[in-house]
DNA sequence: AGTCCACAGGAAGGGCAGGCGA
DNA sequence: TCGCCTGCCCTTCCTGTGGACT
């Protein structure tokens, strides 16, 4: 059964290079964005606070990468000089890990080796005993919040406010913020006074173009792949459709580890272009299937719904009225419990936001107000997801 | 100019599970 | 065990609204 791959060289010397947690040996075209931050952040090793800094850009830009390069660096000298120098890192988008500001402070606290319960205590004790951590402890601590964006989006402001002014109240320590945000207009859902202080300095990183991708590509390729297995073009190729993504290096990095996995897969020898079309294909139904299959139940029945009238009606838009009445009827059916139409509605707009499905607010006139949905995924997609939902009820 | 449809979407709060300290 | 806390899903109640129709 498996001789043929076991006999098969691969075409990959270290996949892991082609991965966004790599750490590659040169960071290409961020140098001016790592000196800035590491100007900002400098003070820290002579025991000063620095300045609070806060990172913008899309996905992809190499933010983390950089934040991690950086810190770690800081690190390595504040031992050698033997400064304290403490280094948070948490990514507030993690499901489960740091979407609260319980959550958040509870990992804050963790990482600064208090021992706290996942959830029972009330958000003020889990403050106090960060804090209580917090001041047991000499030096700077830097707390970099990754994708904070998303938490501030879902929580509000408060809690960054409570942690810039946690410095009035620390006698040993200093504590400085760094922030990374993946939306650059959002300082705006911030209140004033916590976006002055918060951010003090501001860092901006541009998406890459498709040269740039190439370069970056280039360097990992020769990392990844043993030698001559790529085709001509298919860096370009990889470059091209990235860039064409707001420039995202992650989505050019997957597409050329996917499509390397695709050839090898189909016992190839080369990675072509071909790979590349077929990678772009399956990275993103990939994405939508296992958003769904992650969906509650009741939002997949609303999927489904949505699936179901339209193939039956041969329609390419409908309104959310047409969609909750059809789901209630499935409800009554599969004996499942019905939703309000405020819940339902809600549900259309977290699988709109989650790129499943598009809606969008019209109005009729006479006719009222609704949402216009319409699913942009291709057949295969639709079957999946059509058999995940029948499988979650029918069995 | 005014009406009115068919919802959108905000706010508040209920009920439940998981989990804590006492 | 009890009282309390949180997150999560959901309901109830509500106000807001673009534009066809009168």
């Amino acid at each position: 059964m498996f001789s043929s791959y076991l006999e098969q060289e691969s075409a990959f010397k270290n996949k892991d290079a082609l991965t966004s947690q790599w750490k590659p040996d040169e960071i290409l075209h961020r140098d001016q964005q790592i000196n800035n931050l590491a100007s900002i952040l400098a003070p820290s090793l002579k025991g000063n606070d620095p300045s609070n800094v806060f990172l913008y850009g899309s996905v992809g830009t190499g933010k983390s990468l950089i934040v991690r390069h950086v810190t770690e660096e800081l690190k390595t000298v504040a031992e050698n000089e033997d400064v304290d120098l403490n280094i948070l890192y948490i990514n507030c988008k993690m499901k489960k890990v740091a979407d609260t500001e319980y959550r958040l402070l509870a990992k804050l606290a963790e990482q600064l080796g208090e021992d706290v319960p996942s959830t029972g205590l009330a958000t003020e004790e889990i403050y106090n005993r960060f804090f209580e951590a917090l001041q047991g402890m000499e030096g700077v601590v830097i707390i970099a919040l990754d994708e904070i964006d998303a938490l501030v989006k879902k929580v509000g402001d408060e809690f960054l406010y409570n942690l810039t002014r946690i410095n009035d109240d620390l006698d040993t320590t200093k504590v400085s913020i760094l922030g990374i945000s993946n939306d650059l207009n959002f300082t705006e859902y911030m209140d004033s006074r916590v976006k002055s202080s918060l951010s003090e300095e501001e860092i901006i990183f541009p998406p890459y173009n498709a040269l740039e991708l190439r370069e970056i590509l280039k360097a990992r390729t020769d990392e990844a792949f043993i030698e001559g297995a790529l085709k001509d073009g298919v860096i370009s190729k990889c470059s091209a459709l990235a860039a064409h993504e707001h420039g995202d290096a992650r989505r050019a990095l997957d597409l050329l580890r996917v499509a390397g996995e695709l050839a090898e897969r189909g016992e190839e020898e080369k990675i072509e272009k071909k790979h590349v079309d077929m990678a772009q294909d399956k990275i993103e139904r990939d994405r939508v299937v296992e958003t769904v299959r992650n969906q509650p139940k009741q939002s997949k029945l609303v999927l489904y719904t949505i699936l179901d009238i339209l193939e039956e009606e041969d329609e390419t838009e409908i309104a959310t009225g047409d969609v909750y009445s059809r789901y209630k009827e499935m409800c009554s059916d599969l004996d499942v419990s019905e939703l309000t139409q405020r819940r339902v509605s809600g549900l259309i707009s977290e699988l709109d936001m989650l790129g499943v499905i598009n809606a969008k607010v019209i109005s009729k006139g006479r006719y009222g107000r609704t949402r216009q949905i319409s699913v942009d995924l291709s057949e295969d997609i639709r079957d999946q997801i059509e058999e995940l939902v029948e499988e979650k009820f029918y069995v």
